[in-house]
DNA sequence: GTAAAGTATGAAACGCATTTCAGATCAAGT
DNA sequence: ACTTGATCTGAAATGCGTTTCATACTTTAC
């Protein structure tokens, strides 16, 4: 197959000739361009791409971290990703953590050994110090919000997003409104409690749910809601699936929706339509799009905030 | 920062023995191994992976060809694949193809330029005798019926397991079935025409909806279902994202699950579940995981069907 | 006591394309 | 006729780690 070098000598051109063919530089001479292409066609020439990154000290590669590749929400950020990607002719590569910091640690070191131009962190366990530490090396897009100097960002106001629908309940006549979330220590359960006392001073406990990010979490809460001796007459919930979950089981427990219990549910998921679920829009394939955008651009430092829509249905 | 003859210098020994130690072979010295050590901790060395990828010839790397990141079938497909990736300390790069011919070329001469080790398609536009030229660079996996002796595969076997839904259906009193598929050209799709044809003889062409991929597409279907003369009194559905927007349609234009039309849907997907959706479980994590391990065995071709099993819900 | 086997180390070759720098040529401008 | 500036071209340096080969010194083995 042969390298550059073969090229040249069958062309009778050096080898610097070849790669200024090979990457359309001008201030070739046409007999001498017609002859390495023919050359490179005779000898079925492919690039090595890996010496090519490694002259060029880069790699037209963007890493994605992400905890869960198939959920809905992460996977339409990567969708948003891939597809700018795409456009702009960039490989990317895909680290699934599963919320594991070592996971999130061998990311960033991806960026360290020139493995990946920059790095796109959908969600993130690891200090956020320990992060831009690394932004010495590549750039560094954060989808949460963030606006230090060194890092992009793009993001979803959680607090307002949260805030806004809460008030969007307790104008309805709620004033008992439970709500789901990820992790107790993650940083929207947090803007979520910050917005939940804005309005309300505070916090009933058993009327947070944790660890709810899937259906089945979502059919979990419905039972656990049934259970509870005072019932929050209206939910939050963290996403549509688990949306989802809970309105069917909910229904299958012999309430009604909104009757018994009002939802409001996140992302505007296609699920949301035909269950009916209210549920705040957020652009997250737009989102995927920025960030990569960002990702692309390590000298201007962005933060962006992405506007959110309550999207009225019937489960309020 | 350094390389690996900056570190040989300061540590007094070669290029090679600071090679050694870095990737713990044996025949150092225990001083020797400590100098180095020392010196690599002095100067911040850090590794340019891609040298070492041209170096070697390799790069641990394992390219994935998908329609679509944040469908649940293949981004289930993704998850596995991923998870089998890190407990093997491969990467993933990841191609979107929106089924774009062009995109899945572009992927597949990421093999040809080493990019990466091997590749995994689990959704092919291109002729197969062309992703059958691209074997000799790199090892290829199908997520699709296949034999071949230069590439792997694993898969459903589409034709048996539409065969025993049909069967399924039938034995019930069914007489009357349509089926949706994706794309009318796509291999599961003539899989399950053949099949139907086994079981009925006759495929009455508006009861096959195609086209269906999304929850949207199962609501567009129930329309369409609707406006039927003689309307099929059970579907077999794509997946049960689709049947999902398939039933609770239904159910908004009044009818009833199954008393006027029973589903099957595939994949067992956790909507499925809440919904009361009787389907066909595929392991697809399971498959992606299998996938994987394929592709980084490169000298043994084999051929996996993976199991399926019929979910018995309510929706039949 | 000598052959065989194991341990330790470095020079040099290998993988390969890009890019800078210096030199050469040719056309255009004054 | 002479200076610019634009157009070509190639040698050599650059990016960097791995691995083979040759060599030399220790042990073990018989």
């Amino acid at each position: 197959m042969g390298n550059i070098h073969d090229i040249a000598r069958l062309a009778g051109v050096s080898a610097s000739t070849v790669s200024r063919v090979l990457n359309n530089h001008p201030y070739v001479s046409t007999e001498k361009r017609q002859a390495v292409l023919d050359a490179a066609e005779q000898l079925h020439y492919e690039k090595n791409i890996n010496a090519v990154h490694l002259s060029r000290g880069k790699t037209e590669t963007i890493g994605v971290i992400l905890p869960y590749v198939n959920h809905p929400y992460f996977g339409t950020i990567l969708s948003g990703i891939a597809a700018a990607a795409e456009e702009n002719g960039f490989k990317l590569m895909i680290v699934q953590t599963k919320y594991d910091v070592n996971q999130e640690i061998d990311a960033l070191n991806m960026m360290k050994l020139k493995q990946v131009d920059g790095l796109i962190i959908t969600s993130r366990e690891c200090p956020i110090e320990m992060v831009e530490d690394y932004s010495t090396y590549g750039s560094i897009v954060l989808c949460e919000a963030w606006t230090g100097s060194q890092m992009s960002s793009v993001y979803i106001n959680h607090f307002k997003a949260f805030k806004e629908a809460i008030t969007f309940l307790k104008d309805r006549g709620h004033s008992k409104i439970g709500y789901t979330i990820v992790r107790v220590d993650g940083k929207s359960s947090i803007a979520r409690r910050n917005a939940y006392e804005e309005v309300f001073h505070y916090v009933r406990d058993e009327w947070v749910f944790d660890n709810s990010l899937t259906i089945e979490d979502g059919v979990r809460v419905a039972g656990e809601w049934k259970e509870l001796e005072k019932r929050p007459t209206a939910m939050l919930i963290t996403n549509d699936f688990v949306a989802a979950g809970f309105i069917l089981e909910c229904r299958r427990l012999g309430f009604q929706i909104p009757g018994d219990v009002a939802v409001i549910g996140f992302d505007n998921h296609p699920i949301a339509a035909p269950l009916g679920i209210t549920t705040i829009d957020l652009p997250l394939q737009r989102l995927g799009e920025i960030a990569f955008q960002q990702a692309i651009s390590p000298t201007e430092i962005t933060h962006q905030e992405v506007p959110f829509t309550i999207v009225k249905r019937e489960s309020v």
